[in-house]
RNA sequence: CGGAGCGUGGCGCAGUCUGGUAGCGCAUCAGUCUGGGGGACUGAGGGUCGCCGGUUCGAAUCCGGCCGCUCCGACCA
């Protein structure tokens, strides 16, 4: 892409309304522009980041068994009605009628459809389990959206559901998501630390908040400083194999949210110098809640010695858009963002430093051709700039790696390979900068 | 929802107290010089001062109502 065609409204001054890091950071780049409270466009930068990051969650599911389906946003309120939810969910849900009078609503969460879709298709215990889950647009009517994206009223989220015949059945699918959302949070170079939080009706430990750790999260968080150093499992998971250890060496210390937390326990449990107590930014939460909607619904299978019972079903959440934000608190520095490779929303910025020199013109466009022809994901910037604002934007909207075209480096026949997280430089011909990426 | 603020060219702000020609920086456009960290100069365009009503000879400024947005608290991916 050429940035001189590229639509990438920068913003040099910090916005008045921008109170932490990615928020700030997302305007100034030119991802996203707020439409209404709590509601924002992705512009083209935002955009890619948010397909990338959603790409790596589709794949993990698929990964983990899950299948991907996609439930309607507007949802009729008779479905709620059946679960009793409809009058028991308050404010945050945004109801709306049609022509005909009849109750609809956006839908906050899909726990009603997809029992629904149940029910109507799965009746023997022989279909089991299941796992469906879909990544969509979600509208939670929220008290007061703030952070930018990272608590706004539309949001764009992963949810799944997971189908099982028992509690035994159910407690494999739950440790399968819990797995999974460690591989995927780790592809997106996060440390998320999986807390025990409410559990919801069913009681139980069945449920773990997975928690990014950051000053300006939102959520108090405890947790054993232990896990910090903890391998996030970036290498493959059969999901064939018993997952127990998994978890075990992932629930073995003490880690909770600001609701699940009891003081006592943690000072007996977490020798003092371990303690760390400081805030996060939940991005994924695991549940399991047993016949909670199957009941009331009557979404039942038929047993192996012919009963009819409830199924036993999970829910687990990822914050699509919510990452977004996560992945630039836990990557920034003063200049600008700092895009992990997985995320990043091109792979490459190329600067041609002096426009109006022949032989960089030439260098620049030879490299950006080459590369763009091998699909290279690259930014060229070949816009009519100062250096250094090419240099300010550049590391503004924090690509992993900038190669710099210059008059000086072109006369000794190399250019400038930057890698933007740790500024370092070193020259190399244009060949061996090809080849760096093209390879 | 309780508390606190804000609304003036695209962005950041001044002007409002004390009514009287709408202003600054950045951005934009044209041109020249530049070109290794948001460069310089010259010129230009762009604003019903959130909306409605009131007071007044005259309202961005005073009064009333409404709308929007932000921040702090209780809820949430």
């Amino acid at each position: 892409m050429r940035l001189s065609v590229y639509f990438l409204p920068t913003l040099k001054e910090n916005p008045s309304e921008a109170q932490i890091p990615s928020h700030r950071l997302m305007l100034r780049a030119g991802m996203i522009q707020q439409s209404s409270a709590g509601i924002y466009s992705w512009l083209p930068l935002g955009h890619r980041v948010l397909r990338r990051i959603e790409q790596i969650v589709r794949q993990e599911m698929d990964a983990a068994g899950c299948q991907e389906v996609l439930m309607p946003a507007i949802q009729p309120a008779d479905l709620w009605r059946e679960s009793g939810r409809y009058d028991q969910y308050g404010e945050e849900m945004l109801r709306l009628r049609d022509r005909h009078e009849r109750d609809m609503l956006f839908g906050p969460t899909h726990e009603e459809v997809v029992t629904d879709i149940f029910r109507r298709n799965i009746k023997s215990y022989r279909d089991l389990p299941k796992n469906l889950y879909q990544i969509q647009w979600k509208f939670r009517d929220e008290i007061r959206p703030r952070f930018g994206i990272m608590r706004g009223r539309e949001f764009y989220m992963k949810d799944n559901f997971s189908f099982d015949l028992d509690f035994e059945g159910a407690k494999r699918s739950y440790n399968k998501m819990f797995v999974a959302y460690l591989r995927t949070f780790a592809r997106m170079g996060l440390k998320a630390i999986p807390m025990e939080a409410k559990s919801g009706p069913i009681g139980g430990d069945m449920s773990h908040e997975f928690v990014i750790l950051a000053e300006t999260g939102e959520s108090a968080v405890y947790c054993h400083a232990d896990y910090l150093d903890m391998d996030m499992l970036a290498e493959g998971v059969d999901y064939t194999q018993a997952l127990d250890p998994i978890i075990a060496s992932w629930t073995r210390h003490y880690a909770a949210t600001d609701d699940k937390h009891e003081p006592e326990r943690f000072e007996r449990e977490v020798p003092e110098d371990k303690r760390l107590t400081t805030r996060g930014i939940e991005v994924g939460h695991i549940f399991y809640f047993g016949t909670k909607y199957s009941k009331p619904m009557g979404a039942t299978v038929t047993t192996e010695d012919g009963r009819e019972v409830p199924v036993e079903m999970g829910s687990y959440g990822i914050g699509v858009s919510r990452l977004v934000g996560a992945v630039i608190e836990a990557g920034h520095d003063e200049a600008g963002i700092i895009w992990p490779e997985s995320v990043a929303p091109f792979r490459l910025g190329l600067i041609n430093l002096k426009i109006g020199d022949p032989a960089c013109r030439k260098a620049s466009d030879e490299i950006y051709g080459t590369l763009k022809g091998r699909d290279v994901e690259i930014l060229y910037d070949d816009r009519d700039e100062s250096a250094g604002a090419k240099f300010a934007t550049m590391d503004l909207i924090g690509l992993p790696w900038q190669l710099i075209v210059g008059p000086r480096g072109l006369k000794a026949g190399v250019v400038e390979l930057k890698e933007r997280a740790t500024d370092e430089r070193q020259e190399l011909s244009v060949e061996a900068a090809l080849a760096r990426f093209a390879g």
